[in-house]
DNA sequence: AATCTCACG
DNA sequence: ACGTACGTGAGATTA
């Protein structure tokens, strides 16, 4: 027999320290918990135990039954983020059938003895599971103690441990009695550390032995002073680090048996974490609560079964006379409907068609596919009046995936099994949404997404003319550079290696060749583009490195990046995701449309390969300085304002208030100076990050953005006031009323609440431009498609709309563009668009 | 899968 | 004492 005993504090310590924080959409921490089932699941994989226990300490012990007053006082508490997971991972346990151990006025580690000395007597191996090597002590010939670090697992055999340590397992406790441990606070013998300790207890074994033989040990005067003298404080010492083996606990091993694991409730507990992997770890994929009012060896809950039916022309018409709304769902290929518990299903295309394009009022869950599968199959989706995805993403952005069985935990639906779950429960998940929605008056913004979904569509559908032969022929182009950069880079190291290495290229760069490093990375030399700028103009191989880097960037991302996703059209057709960012921004992937190269003049060449088709141009309209005039809107400040409203360019107008004089005496370092500050205002400003931007010093840059807030004082009442709101609120606003929760604010650590600062400082200002811009789309798009329906909306870039058009509509189009973004908001001071038209994307921009 | 680097607004 | 601006996506390397 085997059993495996777990520290449970001390696994969840190493787990919640050694897992960057994760946590669920309600803002539960749940790192520790993740990363403690992995170790769980390791170690009974690794040893196929028969039975299983955790050990965990009491929430407020009592201190330890032969405790001194001082004992642990000095060891830290737990932080509440480590602390609220405890009774979550208890629960799991529990669920899972496996038992929890704990005990009154006894810790962790004195259950796991104890537990040790029981098998011991019922001939059961017993391998304890720990990531304190306090539990050492513990190892015999029939304990192992597998030791859990950061890196690995150390399994302790009696062998193993005198191995490394030199002297017998128990021996742990002499060691300690003289050497002491601080985070147990055992003080061990004043002046005496880890290597006397060590090597006296090689030598004698037991603290017994050492001061029975200690006037012919031939030990020096200081320690033999000292350990005279601290007789009585090893005593204590190894009084406190011995491990106690009679916690009273359930003393047969069979006591520990396993339980019947809950799935149905686990499911649940689990899905509102937000751990879908441990889910289908532990098979749970079909399970439901249902399953526990069951006897044990019932078979599973039955499924619910709803009527199936095909759908047909006439049911179509049938609801459509009825006038009712009708929930859906669609794959691309079947199409399910829900209506009065009956399931009405068609692969038929005519059917899914009619459908689709009907009269009916329909509700959905992610509608992007279906308004694309419409434009594929010529026919428009209509009477959309619900998609659950965007509803879900309107009430909480900050969530990573929206499926229905999640949003149900979340928003308390019940959740039936069998293959219908999802459509099943569509009408009220969506009406629990929708509601709250309302209550928090986003209704107008959630019905302009959806309207969003719609343009979205039409822009993938369309997507972008590219030139495949000039962006083959620019990527031979950089294949040779990056060759001849490859072989000067190695000349001037005197060796090959992998460039795109940054581990290699810090050693050679640093190590090797002795350049002046930055600072250090986790892994080693940082060798990013902002250090070696600044070694560029001194060593010759820094600057064909960069060079090799930009050539490699090119050519690998965009070059072989962009090749792979043109579509037999010739066109690129990007897909852009609505419900991805927590600014309320739309992203752009496969590829990424909203990062093709501009900065550096090497890079803005991609752009020369995106054309209008033959007859056409290409209108390119941004919006200037966006974000920094929602800003003077939202914070009212007149003095801010008036800068704008004045015409005078914005950061040369910052730079006259800043430092004090008159536009005209305003150098181009002070404006590039009064920009950066601008820049950081909208970031959440820090000094030293700003200082580094403009390279002053921290001192200076602080000036800056003291001289900036007095000159804009509205500016810092704006933001302090949202930070204060969002402490309150525990989420944050943009002007059209979308929200985004900002947990950061509430948790302890400094770092992390300075971090939740500056979110609520900027996502109000970048969320409101991306509802503009959002709007302005919706806006364009229907403008365009009744008065020059031949133009077509291609690309949003953040603050850039780019539209296709026939030559001829070009004028009247992009009037109608400029028009739109400009008039979509009426604020005091206007937003301004820029329009400019080309054959490509490169010369449509300005 | 995580880390580093770098492209964009 | 420590680490440092907001929001994204992709490719290469390494663990």
């Amino acid at each position: 027999m085997r059993l495996l005993a777990i520290d449970g504090n001390s696994i969840l310590n190493r787990a919640f320290y050694g897992i960057r924080l994760l946590s669920n959409q309600k803002g539960i921490y749940t790192n520790a918990i993740f990363g403690f089932m992995n170790i769980y699941f390791k170690h009974v994989s690794e040893v196929k135990p028969d039975r299983i226990v955790t050990a965990f300490d009491l929430k407020a012990p009592t201190f330890r039954h032969k405790a001194v007053d001082t004992y642990k006082a000095n060891r830290k508490g737990m932080p509440e983020e480590l602390a609220m997971q405890l009774p979550y991972i208890k629960e799991i346990l529990t669920l899972m059938g496996v038992p929890v151990v704990t005990c009154e006025g006894y810790e962790a580690d004195d259950i796991l003895g104890t537990l040790s000395r029981i098998c011991t007597e019922q001939g059961s191996e017993c391998h304890i599971v720990t990531g304190d090597r306090d539990s050492l002590q513990l190892v015999d010939e029939n304990v192992t103690v597998r030791l859990v670090t950061n890196k690995d697992t150390i399994s302790y055999t009696p062998e193993k441990f005198t191995e490394e340590y030199g002297f017998p397992p128990l021996s742990m406790i002499d060691l300690k009695a003289l050497m002491g441990d601080s985070s147990d606070n055992i003080s061990g013998v004043a002046g005496i550390g880890q290597k006397t300790a060590s090597g006296l207890i090689q030598k004698w074994t037991t603290i017994e032995n050492l001061y029975e033989n200690i006037d012919n040990a031939g030990l020096t005067k200081g320690v033999y002073n000292k350990l005279t003298t601290g007789k009585e404080a090893a005593e204590q010492s190894k009084w406190l680090a011995t491990i106690v083996k009679d916690a009273p606990i359930p003393d047969k091993l069979s006591d520990y048996d396993k339980a019947e694991q809950q799935g149905g409730k686990l499911r649940t507990l689990l899905l509102d974490l937000e751990m879908a992997k441990l889910i289908s770890k532990l098979d749970l994929d079909g399970t439901s609560a249902a399953e526990e009012t069951e006897t044990e060896n019932a078979p599973a809950a039955p499924e619910i079964t709803f009527e199936e039916k095909t759908l047909t022309a006439d049911v179509i018409t049938e609801w459509e006379n009825a006038g009712i709304t009708v929930c859906y769902l669609f794959d691309g290929s079947i199409l399910t409907a829900f209506v009065n518990d009956t399931v009405y299903i068609t692969e038929d295309t005519s059917i899914i068609t009619a459908f689709l394009s009907g009269s009916i009022k329909k509700r959905t869950f992610s509608a992007k596919p279906h308004y694309r599968y419409c434009l594929e199959n010529g026919c428009e989706l209509k009477n959309l009046i619900t998609d659950g995805e965007i509803c879900a993403y309107i009430l909480n952005p900050t969530t990573s995936e929206y499926t229905i069985d999640r949003l149900c935990v979340t928003y308390h639906i019940a959740y039936p099994n069998g293959k219908y779950a999802d459509i099943s429960v569509l009408n009220a998940l969506c009406d629990a949404m929708e509601r709250l929605a309302d209550e928090q008056d986003q209704t107008e913004l959630y019905k302009m997404e959806l309207r969003l979904t719609e343009v979205l569509a039409s822009m993938e559908h369309t997507g972008v003319r590219t030139d495949k032969k000039g962006v083959k022929e620019f990527g031979v182009y950089l294949s040779e550079q990056i060759e001849e950069m490859q072989q000067l880079v190695y000349d001037e190291a005197g060796h090959q290696f992998k460039i795109g290495s940054p581990k290699q290229l810090g050693e050679v760069l640093f190590s090797e060749m002795g350049l002046p490093h930055g600072k250090k990375t986790k892994t080693g030399y940082s060798t990013n583009a902002e250090i070696l700028e600044s070694l560029r103009d001194e060593y010759k191989i820094v600057d064909y490195v960069l060079k090799w880097r930009q050539f490699s960037k090119l050519k690998s991302t965009y070059v072989d990046g962009l090749l792979k996703t043109v579509g037999k059209d010739g066109r690129i057709h990007s897909v852009f995701k609505q419900t991805e960012t927590r600014t309320g921004r739309i992203s752009s992937t496969e590829p990424n449309m909203q990062n093709i190269p501009v900065r550096t003049s090497l890079g803005r060449n991609m752009r020369k390969f995106f054309l209008a088709e033959d007859g056409n141009i290409l209108l390119d309209a941004d919006y200037s300085q966006i974000e920094l005039r929602i800003l003077a809107n939202l914070c009212g400040d007149e003095n801010m304002q008036a800068a704008f409203l004045s015409g005078e360019d914005i950061h040369t107008a910052t730079a006259a208030q800043v430092f004090g004089m008159p536009t005209e005496m305003v150098t181009s370092e002070m404006r590039s100076a009064a920009k950066a500050v601008n820049f950081g205002i909208i970031y959440g400003i820090g000094a030293f990050s700003l200082s580094k931007d403009i390279g002053v010093s921290v001192y200076e840059a602080n000036r800056y953005i003291k001289n900036y807030l007095a000159r804009y004082p509205k500016v810092n009442e704006f933001m302090e006031q949202i930070v204060e709101n969002c402490k309150a609120d525990g989420y944050v606003s943009t002007y059209f009323k979308r929200r985004r929760p900002v947990p950061e604010l509430r948790q302890s650590n400094k770092m992390v609440q300075a971090a939740g600062k500056r979110i609520a400082m900027n996502t109000p200002i970048q969320g409101t431009a991306a509802d503009i811009i959002k709007m302005a789309m919706v806006k364009v798009y229907d403008r365009l498609r009744s008065e020059v329906p031949e133009a077509r909306l291609i690309l949003q870039v953040h603050d850039e709309l780019i539209v296709e058009v026939p030559q001829k509509l070009a004028l009247k189009a992009a009037k109608i563009l400029g028009e739109t973004m400009q008039t979509v908001v009426d604020f005091t001071v206007p937003l301004t668009a820029e329009v400019n038209m080309g054959g490509s994307w490169y010369d449509a921009k300005g």
